[in-house]
DNA sequence: CTAGGGTTAG
């Protein structure tokens, strides 16, 4: 039997009494009369008590008085779905949505759009592609908010073409419809496809202006950014936090600084993007000092900001406050188990000394990805244990985790200052062969450095001439000095005469030009050479040999 | 159902 509570006099009291709960005392208080009264089935009571619990309380807890209802409606499970996926709990989301449908409630046109939501936070596009079949068979799938949130989820997982194909088969869209749509071209980098859209909006409201301000931010296009910041007719702190985000990426901090004294309503993702700015552009102690005019400002810091502080604490190796960090995480009701905070903990223990910290962070987490293993590796690296990080990303392969351009790096770089050649061109080979990814110049330069600086010049040679992109002055400098080293003087003019043509040199590159010239007695060359730094005022590095 | 911030290298 069920009670309709506002037909109840007692459900209708216990309405207004849940209405002005505040705290989760108050709630466990509810609660209890709730059981008192014989109300636990009373699925309108229930559907106002489980979001206020999830805000007020915790997550099993209102799991715990769901589960007492014997048979929940569909809009019960509705309202816990829902409030699952406002809280960003989205694994339960999606295990919410099983259990409804295990339980034989039909889901409606109210439940897809949060469920779908949840899939693509957790960009599952191939439990979303289910989900949209599943919606087709409960007939929903052309509902307004279902396809909205359709075209959001095939949006964000980069499924540009089913997600317009939802939008062309809507008969009525909404703006939001609209701004989702725009939203799947900007992830994909596809501006002009977004300024298309953008233009052919029947309206728009301040979500779709900041999407369009996105696009522009997100390919670097600061120009056409600020033209769109200027002209929009309503901004919002959002706005100003895409605009400052974008200013830091570009490295231009005292205009990200100009536009944050501006911002209406501070928040924290605004202080983060702030924040995030001058560690991204080397500048910790400036970031430092910024979270701290944060705290005065009585915001409470999130993981992104603790993140960042751990980065600007890693590049100051400063120990004291790396464990002042430590500590301040453990304080806080941070998640420590999420990767971005695991990995960043990680790298500031290891570069600020303390190893068996580092270590044990390693050790405790069980799924570790890309970032964790880079981290380790490197950190074993700077403290001169070259061939336990070798061993450790061989460790990573096997367990079937395919490196990125920074794992090469970190990879190649170690190889370079243990001296395994062997090792390292295997590597260098297999990342176009295995993995697909054509070596930045970066790779190339830590390769013909180690070669190099194995008296393998000749080698060297050979994979300097298939450098891309502009001459890399480390890598033509590291093979000019091996060949002065190994007195391959014969390479060593070759070099110089090609290293000449890439004028201007850096200081180094130009004494040891001036050094190969003078061992093959070539003085008219030394001459000129000499020249040219006199005339570019490069000072002769002290302790390079004399002419 | 739509908009903003985080980690690893050089």
């Amino acid at each position: 039997m069920r009670s309709i509570s506002h037909q109840s006099s007692s459900g209708a009291s216990i309405t207004t009494l849940l209405k002005g709960c505040k705290r989760s005392e108050h709630l466990e208080q509810v609660h209890a009369s709730i059981i008192h009264r014989g109300l636990e089935q009373d699925h309108f009571l229930i559907s106002l008590f489980i979001p206020l619990s999830h805000t007020l309380s915790t997550l099993s807890y209102s799991s715990t008085v769901f589960l007492r209802v014997l048979t929940p409606s569909t809009f019960l499970w509705n309202t816990l779905i829902k409030s699952h996926c406002q809280n960003s709990f989205f694994s339960h989301t999606l295990s919410a949505f099983a259990r409804m449908k295990a339980h034989g409630a039909l889901p409606d046109n109210f439940t897809y759009p949060s469920v779908i939501k949840a899939c693509s936070t957790t960009c599952k596009p191939w439990e979303g592609k289910s989900l949209h079949g599943s919606a087709f068979r409960c007939g929903v799938h052309r509902d307004l908010f279902v396809a909205t949130s359709l075209i959001d989820m095939y949006g964000k997982c980069g499924q540009i073409v089913d997600a317009r194909k939802v939008f062309d088969g809507m008969s009525e869209r909404s703006v939001v419809s609209w701004t989702s749509m725009l939203v799947g071209y900007v992830a994909v980098g596809d501006v002009v496809e977004a300024k298309k859209l953008f233009d052919e909006m029947p309206q728009r409201n301040v979500a779709s202006w900041n999407a369009m301000l996105q696009g522009f931010v997100k390919v670097g296009d600061l120009s056409c950014a600020r033209g769109v910041f200027d002209v929009m007719p309503e901004k919002n702190v959002v706005s100003f936090t895409t605009m400052i985000d974008g200013y830091a990426k570009a490295g231009d901090m005292v205009a990200a600084r100009f536009l944050f004294d501006r911002a209406p309503g501070k928040d924290v993702v605004a202080w983060s993007a702030l924040i995030s700015g001058y560690v991204q552009n080397g500048q910790p102690n400036q970031a430092l000092r910024v979270f701290l005019e944060m705290e005065s400002m009585k915001v409470k810091p999130d993981e992104f900001i603790l993140v960042s502080l751990m980065s600007a604490s890693a590049q100051l190796g400063h120990l004291e406050l790396a464990q002042w960090v430590d500590s301040y995480v453990s304080k806080s009701c941070i998640d420590l188990q999420q990767d971005h905070v695991i990995a960043a903990l990680l790298d500031m223990n290891a570069k600020c000394g303390n190893m068996e910290r580092a270590l044990k962070l390693f050790e405790e987490k069980t799924k570790r990805d890309l970032v964790l293993y880079c981290s380790m590796i490197q950190g074993l690296s700077i403290h001169g244990r070259g061939e336990e990080a070798v061993n450790l990303f061989n460790k990573m392969l096997m367990e079937g985790l395919s490196p990125d351009e920074v794992a090469f790096t970190v990879i190649l770089t170690v190889c370079s200052h243990v001296g395994l050649v062997d090792e390292g061109w295997e590597y260098f080979q297999s990342m176009k062969e295995r993995y697909y990814i054509s070596p930045l110049p970066d790779h190339y330069a830590c390769m013909v450095d180690l070669l190099s600086r194995s008296g393998h010049t000749r080698d060297a040679y050979e994979l300097i001439k298939l450098m891309p992109g502009e001459p890399h002055a480390g890598a033509w400098g590291a093979l000019l000095g091996a060949c002065k080293l190994y007195g391959d003087s014969e390479l060593g003019e070759i070099v110089a005469n090609r290293l000449f043509e890439f004028e201007p040199l850096n200081a180094a590159n130009y004494v040891l030009l001036s050094d190969i010239y003078a061992a093959a007695e070539r003085w008219i060359d030394v001459s000129l050479v000499r020249s040219k730094m006199r005339e570019r005022n490069v000072q002769k590095i002290p302790g390079s040999s004399k002419i």
